[in-house]
DNA sequence: TATTGTTATACTCTATAACTATA
DNA sequence: TATAGTTATAGAGTATAACAATA
């Protein structure tokens, strides 16, 4: 505790007054388009989104909720939501019968693919059409980097819920 | 509308992912230790930072709201959070008769004084400790361009409210 | 005993609309 | 009429703790 720096210097306090800056307005403006759009709102499509990017469409609870919610019930809350608008089902895992398996209908897919262009012309225009490619590059590098780092190293007094056993 | 890409390339979608995920970690760590270490909401930290930055310590409720809460009633919630703790006074404007101005209390600065250094050590083991300075440096100017590109072009169909009468 | 998920509950926060008062 | 701020109210979301069931 006794090394880490008291101060920030003034770029570092210039990209992270940005950083806050640029995500406060993407995220606003995405959470309305995803509602204006789809009815969702930025957690729900993130369960969405997920759930699409999965193998068969389909996760358990608990690998679906990593990085997007905190808490266990915040899930159950969200996933109720969902499958009450016929976009996701829940079903017990034949594997092992303590897990609810998660799917994506067509429904959902649907909302997904209603919602998706949107999506991306909001996050271009906001994050990427006031720069150029050499930035988008950099800035994919470095927030990479950044995130990598921030995955290795959980805040201190994080405590993970269970982190793989290690 | 008909030329706005309906892709994103990968390094986009790279760096998109990674400002999300980076967002989403400090955002929720600087919150918690904002919590722990002076029971104050993200929000109310904003607010505070704000004052304590303003010239005399005061703003007036509207100014003081630019850019951090979407609503008036929500910066009136706050504000009467932060009085009732006794961190903020808000007093009518001598000036215009409608305005309060908000301003801040010597407690009031005594707990941004208190969060402060955790709130840095946060941000720099968070957001800087994985990068080099020269990446400090290139994350600074890319987002504060991304910024000023945001105040220039607010999104369509935002609906400012009250925009400088232009 | 540890893990998966749900439920009950309480709390925080936000937004909309109606309202008051001043410019 | 437009602006500054408050209030009432309702809704969305989150977290904690207690719980049930399976591994």
């Amino acid at each position: 505790m006794e090394n880490t720096p008291t101060a920030l210097t003034p770029t570092q306090l210039q990209a992270y007054f940005a950083f806050t800056e640029v995500g406060s307005l993407l995220r606003h403006a995405v959470e309305k388009q995803l509602r204006d759009a789809g009815g969702l709102s930025y957690v729900q499509f993130q369960l969405l989104a997920r759930l699409g990017d999965a193998p068969d469409g389909q996760l358990r609870m608990t690998d679906l909720a990593d990085g997007v919610v905190y808490s266990r019930s915040g899930l159950t809350y969200q996933a109720q939501l969902l499958e009450q608008r016929g976009l996701v089902t829940r079903s017990p895992s034949p594997d092992d019968e303590r897990s609810i398996v998660v799917a994506l209908t067509s429904g959902g897919r649907d909302v997904l693919a209603t919602v998706f262009p949107g999506h991306i012309d909001a996050v271009h225009s906001l994050l990427f059409a006031g720069i150029s490619s050499k930035d988008v590059d950099d800035l994919a590098r470095i927030l990479a980097q950044t995130a990598a780092h921030l995955r290795a190293a959980p805040p201190r007094s994080a405590a993970p819920r269970s982190r793989k056993k290690a």
